[in-house]
DNA sequence: ATATTATTACCGACCGGTCGGTCATGTAAA
DNA sequence: TTTACATGACCGACCGGTCGGTAATAATAT
């Protein structure tokens, strides 16, 4: 009566696993069907027993990966009531991150970003909101900053301004170290990338730089 | 004799042009050739007796970007001595040509990423190389950063790690206005944006963040 | 002036390859 | 034998690039 039971749960994965090399590799675009199936073993027709489309897949990847990220930062925001050593795990992680499954991540962030960018804002795309993603993120940040000025360890810099660049900061190291992992690996510059950007909030020297240059 | 004489290097622009548009809007490899030649008003095969492929196009908009760029980036550093005065100079420049011909540059720029993030550096891409273009970019400020070191108007960093995160920090803001025009815009986090990277040229202070909190 | 003609510029129907998605035909477990 | 699962040949939409034909221009001939 029963007949054959695989684990639908875990062939998914599988799938969506084997789509993030190719995507990483090839970009969303230029992954072909075929090529899936191939690094995960099975058959092209198979795929379309778990998901509807490529664009499924996709979506797939993209929220497995940062709701994993996400888990992530909150549990290590308990670790600490510190807001600067807050922020130093938070870049950490976020740093970190991009090493994961051999830093397939990377590559398939460009698709992510690409989507995100031409996604219209009008249109409630339900499954992928980058920029509900970067909306939490930023938030989470500034929270922090505006703790650390409020118990005067910090100073009183716009904390929405300084979670944007922040963020940005992150971002863009992430490019430079996807682009040239030999020149820019992160263990080279976490500590100085660390520095640089949390220097500003505890200087606090009252000329600014662009009060005292211009 | 003589047949109908136009001018063959406008044209080309105008398609470039057009093409950079219907780039930005759905990504190189989104955008058809149709697409490229309604945007410039002129049929298909027309593109053909000025291009090779999609691909050369696509080449042609990244040099004409990039070699722009460039020029201007010289010609401002001309204009003063002091290293400080530089770097904001070059983070101004930098940010504001993402506003060039209505923030088309922006867009397109994640197709340039992506294509240069795939790229596998041991084949030579005679016509795009981004990493070069970083490259030279990162030896340019890590220069000023050693000037200001040397004049002892910097605190002593690590020259090259200090370029690659203002590269980096420029890139990710970049992305970040891409994505969210409305709520972050160059204007506003310009001068916070200059502040909070530089700041930690100028803060003398001995001990340092990581260094006094772990 | 006006017609002729050589040459260039332009065009869009068409071709051929590609690839996402389907489905008829399996196969293996129970 | 039954039923879930797997598959790859196949289909058809799509799109980059081609090509034969047409329009525009200007030198030349009338």
């Amino acid at each position: 009566m029963s007949p054959k039971i695989i684990d639908k749960d875990a062939k998914k994965k599988l799938i969506v696993q084997a789509a993030m090399q190719v995507f990483s590799q090839k970009g969303v675009a230029k992954a072909k069907m075929i090529d899936i199936a191939k690094a995960a073993g099975i058959g092209k027709g198979t795929i379309y027993e778990y998901f509807r489309s490529k664009e499924e897949i996709f979506n797939e990847a993209f929220n497995a990966m940062f709701s994993d990220m996400d888990t992530m930062l909150n549990d290590v925001l308990q670790d600490t009531e510190d807001p600067m050593q807050k922020l130093i795990l938070i870049i950490g992680i976020t740093l970190d991150y991009h090493e994961k499954d051999g830093g397939e991540f990377a590559g398939v962030m460009m698709d992510f970003w690409a989507e995100g960018i031409r996604t219209k804002n009008e249109e409630v795309l339900n499954t992928i909101n980058l920029k509900q993603i970067y909306e939490q993120y930023r938030t989470m940040i500034s929270q922090i900053v505006r703790e650390g000025i409020e118990k005067g360890i910090f100073k009183a810099v716009d904390p929405t301004a300084f979670a944007a660049i922040t963020i940005a900061a992150l971002d863009g190291l992430f490019l430079q170290i996807i682009m040239e992992p030999n020149i820019i690996n992160i263990k080279n510059v976490k500590d100085t990338f660390t520095e640089t950007l949390l220097a500003g909030l505890l200087c606090k020297k009252e000329d600014t730089i662009l009060g005292g240059t211009k």
